[in-house]
DNA sequence: CTAACAGTTCAAGTGAACTTGAGGTCAAGC
DNA sequence: GCTTGACCTCAAGTTCACTTGAACTGTTAG
């Protein structure tokens, strides 16, 4: 009844609506339509779209944010309990970030200067956290496996 | 004279030829060639793709690299002096990060359950230190400017 | 009732950092 | 000398999360 349009729902979480549109399309939310064809989004969605940020500020894929979406109970509108639920489980994820951003930090300054740099001993060089850091963008950028290391001495 | 082919350079770095290859062309790497037109890299070279992907996991950009390196000094090898400088260069950026994803994680912490979610007054939803996250894909996912925020009532 | 703005679909474009493929050449070992 | 595997170029494709544009329709305030 107190649906909002696109617009609005845009206006209100600071998301573009051809974000909205994107979202929907993908499944993320859902929203009912007018007689005219026009998109109306319950006011639940709100928190939906909230939600969906703020996921991807932990770093979470689209994909994997639609999967935690449908971890919601189907058949009534999500509680608090529900949302903190999900948001709980993201604690790990951020934990573990900020830990291999410290690592890498401190390797860093414990590095500087020691030209190891390039040497298949160096601790820097040998990060295989890449995988762990942000989500977002090209997956398979610093994703694929580590070639074998070559052996130490030529 | 005792320069490496690509398919070596690749072995040693752990990058894959066609990366090397884009590299090259994005002038971040340089190569002399052979008589027949293969790539032949100066064992300097390992050094540079070793801060190259270092400098990935750090969330720069290769454009923001290419500035980097573009800094080493042109007519000498560069020392570990001069790598030193460049990756001193990187903390700031790393405390940063770590600093927003302590924050994030704090505030996930406290908000749970708290419902307040959507509502322009969280502090969760209002995090704008998302264009501080990594800087690896696409630019403007979460880096445009904030929507005027909504009056607290309608 | 109508102007003006808000909404609709669909296809194509964007940017970063590569990868893949086709079609062909080079270098090294036997 | 020849085969084999590594290398070459160039154009096009990939992924993610959207945005843009064209051509059109709905909704609402005056």
């Amino acid at each position: 009844m107190d649906d909002v349009s696109i617009g609005e729902l845009g206006a209100r979480t600071g998301v573009a609506p051809s974000a909205l549109r994107f979202y929907e399309a993908q499944g993320l939310i859902r929203a009912v339509r007018t007689g005219g064809g026009q998109r109306r989004f319950p006011r639940e969605v709100l928190r939906r779209v909230a939600f969906i940020r703020i996921a991807q500020r932990v770093g979470l894929t689209l994909d994997e944010i639609r999967a935690a979406l449908a971890s919601l109970p189907k058949s009534r509108t999500p509680t608090k309990a529900d949302w903190g639920r999900l948001s709980k489980a993201w604690r790990p994820r951020l934990d573990d970030q900020i830990a291999v951003l410290t690592r890498l930090r401190d390797q860093l300054t414990s590095c500087i200067g020691c030209g190891c740099l390039s040497l298949p001993a160096c601790a820097l060089f040998n990060g295989d956290d890449r995988a762990a850091t942000l989500g977002v963008g090209p997956r398979y950028l610093l994703g694929d496996s580590p070639r074998d290391l070559p052996p130490a001495r030529k």
